[in-house]
DNA sequence: CCCGGAACCTGAAGGC
DNA sequence: TGCCTTCAGGTTCCGG
């Protein structure tokens, strides 16, 4: 499931392939991939617009045209934009955006996948909290977020406009490396645990990215290739297996209807 | 504003 | 073998 590292590493991979080029068509197998505008008009209006750069939100990634406009791309839980018809697959291409010597493909067995043709980037990820590899991000920034929240800590992390880029998998893994419970009330933690779980979340996410991403499921990078990130997971989707640390089994529970993992000796 | 649950999707996995 | 149910999860929408 792509979340910060996987979006990011399908930036700076896809970048270098896709800059400078002009979009000569669109072809879309399931119209409603297109968010906005019209299917029709998102069609004809990318033709003949030259992309100018890569711009990545949280978990969403942005094209910049040379007219000034964004095309964005969310790929939700099961999305790939892939630069080979046959990698990894043929199937499940929703799809294809037609350059001058090179076609992307976007690839979405659910159907959840998302994309925009808009002015103004700020209309799709205007409510998107801080980035958190970013300077700004401080612990003094996230005990802010975080104060007088009843909500369970897990949650708070992965409700984007508190913090953008975090997803199931990843809070998982900052709230074991914090060593915090993640039914704790967000606004329940101490502020030397808040500066563990500020450490802990920009440590997950960079060594995340490192690994070219997680590919738990259907996560490709754009030349079809799996990420290795999922190999360092300490309790995300290990069901059934024990704490690495302390050997004991480790717990699943349920939050917000999202499958939990943590180690109920080494988090508090 | 804050919180929690359903809906959107389809394939994989498990039960009987 | 095969049908049916459950699970997976990012975001949005809705109700309390």
């Amino acid at each position: 499931m792509p979340e910060l590292p996987e979006v990011e590493t399908v930036r700076t991979e896809l970048e270098p392939y896709v800059t400078g080029r002009k979009i000569t068509g669109v072809e879309l197998f399931w119209e409603r991939i297109v968010k906005q505008p019209s299917a029709d008009e998102f069609r004809s209006r990318l033709v003949g617009k030259k992309i100018t750069g890569l711009g990545r939100n949280g978990k969403y990634l942005s094209f910049q045209l040379d007219s000034g406009e964004a095309l964005i791309f969310h790929l939700k839980m099961s999305g790939s934009l892939l630069l080979k018809a046959g990698s990894p697959d043929g199937k499940y291409v929703r799809a294809v955006i037609h350059m001058d010597g090179l076609d992307l493909y976007f690839r979405d067995p659910r159907k959840f996948g998302v994309m925009w043709l808009v002015d103004d980037i700020k209309s799709v990820t205007g409510k998107l909290g801080p980035e958190p590899l970013e300077p700004g991000f401080t612990g003094d920034v996230l005990a802010d977020l975080l104060h007088g929240r009843k909500a369970p800590i897990k949650a708070v992390l992965c409700d984007q406009t508190v913090i953008a880029g975090i997803g199931n998998m990843y809070a998982d893994e900052a709230l074991f490396a914090a060593g915090i419970k993640p039914l704790r009330a967000a606004g329940s933690l101490s502020r030397k645990e808040i500066t563990k779980l500020h450490g802990a979340i920009k440590q997950v996410l960079l060594q995340a990215i490192g690994e070219k991403g997680a590919s738990v499921v259907n996560y490709y990078r754009p030349g079809g290739e799996l990420g290795k990130a999922h190999f360092q997971f300490q309790v995300a989707h290990r069901r059934g297996q024990n704490c690495n640390v302390c050997g004991t089994p480790l717990k699943r529970i349920t939050v917000r209807n999202r499958g939990t993992y943590f180690c109920p000796k080494c988090q508090h």
